[in-house]
DNA sequence: GCGACAG
DNA sequence: ATCTTGTCGC
């Protein structure tokens, strides 16, 4: 899946530009994308869905995730594609880079996407959904994360975060699989859900990020997690991303 | 102005 | 996210 074409020279530099950038993407955001046979491409070309790489695999689901090293700058991505049904790990790939944005809670996209799109476009396999660890449509200007990420490359996104964020939401009831809607309080809406995954263990909170149904999305991230609380693909993910970067770290010893 | 705030 | 000790449990 060769790399998407993107230029690092139009990313944001402030917050009043990546305000801006967000209310630009938003109407891209697709809910549930059109059939395979009659799919537009991304937002940046006809054929970014795979980045002019394989076609989407159904069958394979990746898991990207960041790592950082504040004091040098630098951000590791990881993105692994596993098989959706036997959960193996099929392959993996890494990238560094600069930390591009600081961290703005509503703007966490533009800190890790960078590295992200370049682990991504790593990749020889084009998975048929990518989880990102963190929100879709449920944010502040309905371009979380995962939606963003969506649109910038055509492949379909899920959300799936670990805390509540500013949304509100009520106690799942125990058993796996139970889930109460999660709404914005300015607005009222529900914008995704907090999903049991384990039973009797804080809940996740999925919400969609492009191309796919909210249902859909609590499915995924059911089949995905069922030993642990967090999909296989984001622990995995982040794992490699952390290893690498320690790795990185060792090699470069503190200045 | 103050508090909250994905990762 | 990262920092950071010990502790309970499979």
């Amino acid at each position: 899946m060769p790399a998407f074409a993107w230029s690092a020279a139009d990313w944001p530099t402030t917050e009043a530009e990546a305000i801006a950038e967000q209310e630009r993407l938003r109407p891209l955001v697709q809910p549930h994308g059109p059939a395979p046979s009659t799919r537009p491409g991304a937002a940046t070309g006809a054929h970014a869905a795979t980045g002019g790489g394989p076609a989407p695999d159904d069958r394979l689901i990746a898991g990207v995730d960041v790592a950082y090293d504040e004091e040098r700058d630098l951000v590791v991505a990881a993105a692994v594609v596993l098989d959706l049904d036997t959960l193996a790990v099929v392959e993996q790939t890494t990238a560094v880079d600069r930390v591009a944005f600081p961290y703005v809670p509503g703007l966490l996209a533009f800190r890790e996407l960078p590295a992200v799109l370049g682990a991504l476009g790593r990749l020889t396999r084009t998975p048929g959904a990518v989880v990102c660890d963190g929100y879709g449509l449920a944010h502040p200007r309905r371009l979380g994360l995962a939606s963003h990420l969506g649109v910038l490359t055509g492949l379909r996104t899920i959300g799936v975060a670990k805390t509540p964020f500013t949304f509100d939401h009520h106690e799942p009831d125990a058993p796996r699989g139970s889930w109460s809607p999660l709404t914005d309080p300015a607005t009222g809406e529900e914008v995704g859900r907090a999903l049991r995954t384990r039973p009797g263990v804080k809940p996740v909170f999925v919400s969609v990020g492009h191309r796919i149904g909210l249902s859909e999305a609590v499915d995924t991230t059911l089949a995905l997690a069922r030993r642990y609380r967090l999909p296989e693909t984001t622990r995995h993910a982040d794992s490699l991303c952390r290893r690498t970067l320690a790795e990185l770290q060792r090699g470069t010893p503190a200045n």
